[in-house]
DNA sequence: AAATACATCAACCGCTACTCA
DNA sequence: ATGAGTAGCGGTTGATGTATT
């Protein structure tokens, strides 16, 4: 028979999130924590359906998000882990904590298939081609200077707009106390409301270890700052979603994987990526 | 300066997987 | 074992911004 959509309930809004909206959801998972969407629609009085608040959240306000360009090597992992895993986009995200599948999905899409598509025309090798890619998407995106980096950034800003423009309502007087306490890094009151074991994915794992590393806070890392930490403290969840039937459709160049990411590897940090990807090879 | 084409990405839709009673 | 309800995923669309003519 089939469930009707949730969306499809009258008075559901749709189209693009307001600050306001943007707010009530944030403050709402401050307090709760992610999970139990559907509820959430409820308890906030957002006339949202629960899906799209979950995507609002894990897509665009959910902390530690990156936004702007792809660093090189970030490129090198999608196109390496497509080739890999075909559009498993949840799973590629996986490994780029700091990014979503969605954003992965556009920039794969957009960028990335299409030089890719280039490339093969022409019969490159597959290192010759990240080299080409990466420059010229450096090039296509760089006037795209909008490295949106953190969510509280984005609330922030959206908070100052919307309370210009209207009185204070409680959610956002909530916000704002936090702010003025210095306690902007809601990052901290994240890792204290929303312990490992109640989020979700693998996303929230990787961004504790994220968050809890180092000085920065992941919340409100400068863009430049953030960057440094891309793809770091990657321990990537075998949850089983990562690895599945996919793989048996593809056949990877892991020889050239194996190769990029040696070559690649002087950080260190990609040796950690190398052997998750040596495990999932040995699985196919 | 205006019109048009192109690029980007947030959000939606529909399907599948999973959970639980 | 089964079916309903929910969460998550991947594909697609449409609004918006930018570049080009």
């Amino acid at each position: 028979m089939g469930r009707p959509p949730c969306c499809e309930k009258i008075g559901i809004k749709k189209g693009p999130w307001t600050p306001e909206e943007d707010i009530i959801l944030v403050s709402y998972i401050q307090e709760h924590g992610p999970g139990n969407w559907r509820s959430v629609p409820t308890n906030t009085g957002l006339l949202r359906c629960s899906k799209s608040c979950r995507l609002r959240w894990t897509n665009y306000l959910r902390p530690g998000i990156k936004r702007g360009n792809f660093t090189p090597h970030e490129e090198g992992m999608i196109i390496h882990l497509q080739a890999l895993l075909g559009n498993k986009w949840a799973s590629i995200a996986s490994y780029l904590p700091q990014r979503t599948d969605n954003n992965i999905k556009n920039y794969w899409n957009t960028h990335l298939k299409k030089n890719l598509n280039k490339s093969e025309s022409e019969e490159r090798s597959i290192s010759e081609n990240m080299a080409l890619q990466t420059s010229a998407t450096r090039n296509t995106i760089n006037h795209r200077s909008t490295t949106y980096a953190s969510s509280t950034e984005n609330i922030s800003r959206l908070l100052e707009g919307s309370m210009r423009a209207s009185p204070k309502s409680s959610t956002a007087n909530f916000l704002e106390e936090k702010m003025q306490k210095g306690t902007t890094n809601l990052m901290d009151d994240h890792e204290n409301q929303f312990p490992c074991e109640h989020v979700q994915g693998s996303w929230e794992e990787d961004q504790s270890k994220t968050i809890n590393g180092d000085d920065d806070h992941g919340f409100l890392v400068h863009p430049k700052e953030s960057e440094k930490n891309v793809s770091c403290d990657h321990d990537v969840q075998e949850d089983g979603d990562g690895v599945d039937d996919h793989h048996k459709n593809a056949t990877p160049p892991l020889t050239f994987i194996e190769k990029w990411l040696l070559e690649e590897s002087s950080t260190g940090v990609q040796m950690e990526e190398m052997s998750h990807l040596m495990e999932l090879s040995n699985m196919l």
